[in-house]
DNA sequence: ATGCATGAGCC
DNA sequence: GCTCATGCATA
């Protein structure tokens, strides 16, 4: 899917750092241990001389910038010690031989097919789907790459699922106006046709207490209006040529609001029926094709993904909902129908230790994308392997594209932007993910610019952003 | 819930 | 090598 040619983001990227955009002298020679302005990330400031006041990073001029980073010298204090070490150093520590570890998220790693109806303690259930997932480490030498996949869908939605990437066709009967939650799924409308032999949801214990959320409190007036939740233009066009690619088609009407809404309404439904982020993701493979994992569902509820991302999710998700509520007993779908056999040796994940993520993130927001040169030092200025760093900020730049808020009231939509920078940095043109224009924007305050998002969400900021920029925001 | 990683598609 | 979608692993 090559969103970059049709998606909407194309036009509305603020700004699209170009790759001369560069930050060039930026690691210059200052040294960055000094003390930026910059508060960084989850309580991550180990050290006090990282915590720069707020007044500071919120003026934002071009002034307040240069005392910014002084580039380089970061190193010096994280290297070594901190980090943890034998990560660096080390070119690849895949996991070579023996993935301990692992735990095996993986999504429908299993054979499941547990019998219908019957419940096992979903927690059991889960279980199994977690098992161990067979990530078999070959020791074939360092090929950490080497994969081995193995998928069965004996649903009936199988025979159209060849590669994992299969929609379903879309069929307008899908998508009815959504239902009132039922909590005790009792009522028997039939939904569409689909359902009935497709189970696949597998709602954890109701009674469970899902202690997770206090969010659990059904209350139907918070339920959104169903109906609006359906774009009716979007069931329309889906019809055509579902396969392959919905993707493309029932997302374009929905405005952020729309994504909005139904996110909560999704949320808000699955706990009240029962499941689990993470059985919602299983069930769309079971029931379409395309399993998602929790991480993903999690994202779709908090808006974290991408607007166009969200836009071809909400299709799949809005039918599973309808289903999950219209079903007899979503219990009886519990079927893990697929086996699947991974052996790609995964890279032993980095955790980057406090410091070295302030560091980072003060390079970050002197330089959202460093080229090549910067990322050699970088890395070596903070002892990291330079594809951790290179990685680091590629997702750095997503994260801040999924997260950033257009915080018009807060602050004039200036983020990363407003970063000082002598350097010129300032204006790094980071587009954000697709987010079309939305009526806050509309307004007539400039447009935000980096990494803005339309998803007006002071509470995902407040989560996402990283506790120095949200008080500096917020402040 | 989120940090780090992977891989496809693209330039 | 980047973006983007996605997910494993973990806090």
């Amino acid at each position: 899917m090559s969103e970059r040619s049709h998606s909407p983001e194309s036009q509305i990227r603020p700004y699209d750092f170009s790759r001369a955009n560069h930050c060039g002298q930026l690691l210059g020679h200052e040294g960055l241990g000094s003390g930026g302005p910059f508060q960084l990330p989850h309580g991550v400031l180990t050290d006090p001389s990282l915590l720069y006041n707020k007044s500071a990073y919120s003026g934002i001029t071009s002034a307040s910038a240069q005392t910014f980073f002084p580039f380089p010298s970061v190193n010096g204090d994280y290297r070594g010690s901190d980090l943890q070490v034998g990560d660096f150093g080390q070119t690849k520590h895949w996991y070579p031989f023996a993935a301990p570890e692992y735990t095996g998220q993986v999504p429908g790693a299993t054979t499941a097919t547990q019998p219908l109806n019957l419940s096992p303690p979903l927690a059991e259930t889960r279980e199994q789907i977690k098992l161990p997932a067979i990530k078999t480490e070959k020791d074939s030498g360092d090929d950490y790459s080497t994969e081995l996949k193995i998928e069965q869908y004996p649903s009936a939605a199988s025979a159209a699922m060849s590669h994992g990437v299969f929609y379903p066709a879309w069929n307008p009967s899908f998508w009815p106006g959504i239902n009132h939650i039922t909590p005790s799924a009792s009522n028997n409308q039939n939904p569409s046709t689909s359902s009935a032999s497709s189970p696949s949801m597998s709602p954890s214990p109701p009674s469970n207490g899902l202690p997770e959320n206090s969010f659990f409190r059904v209350n139907t007036t918070q339920a959104s209006p169903g109906p609006q939740t359906q774009n009716p233009a979007s069931s329309t066009r889906s019809s055509g040529s579902s396969s392959g690619g919905c993707s493309d088609s029932e997302e374009e009407n929905l405005s952020t609001e729309e994504l909005e809404q139904f996110a909560k309404e999704l949320k808000h439904k699955r706990i009240t029926l029962g499941f689990t982020q993470a059985d919602v993701g299983l069930a769309l493979g079971n029931l379409y094709g395309k399993m998602f994992s929790q991480t993903t569902i999690c994202r779709f509820e908090a808006l974290q993904l991408s607007f166009k991302n969200m836009c071809k999710l909400k299709p799949l998700l809005q039918r599973w909902l309808n289903e999950a509520e219209t079903s007899d007993n979503p219990q009886d779908m519990y079927k893990i129908e697929r086996v699947f056999v991974d052996t790609r040796k995964r890279k032993r994940r980095t955790s980057l230790e406090g410091a070295v993520r302030s560091a980072l993130e003060t390079y970050f927001v002197k330089c959202p994308k460093p080229n090549t040169q910067e990322i050699t030092h970088i890395s070596d200025d903070l002892g990291l392997e330079r594809d951790v760093v290179r990685v680091w900020f590629c997702n750095r730049r997503q994260k801040g594209k999924r997260l950033a808020v257009p915080l018009d009231e807060e602050c004039d939509g200036q983020y990363y932007e407003q970063s000082p920078s002598p350097l010129n940095m300032a204006h790094s043109p980071i587009p954000g993910q697709g987010y079309p224009l939305s009526s806050y924007q509309l307004g007539g305050a400039p447009p935000p610019t980096l990494y803005m998002p339309q998803l007006h969400r002071p509470d995902i900021l407040k989560q996402g952003l990283h506790h120095g920029l949200v008080s500096h925001l917020t402040g």
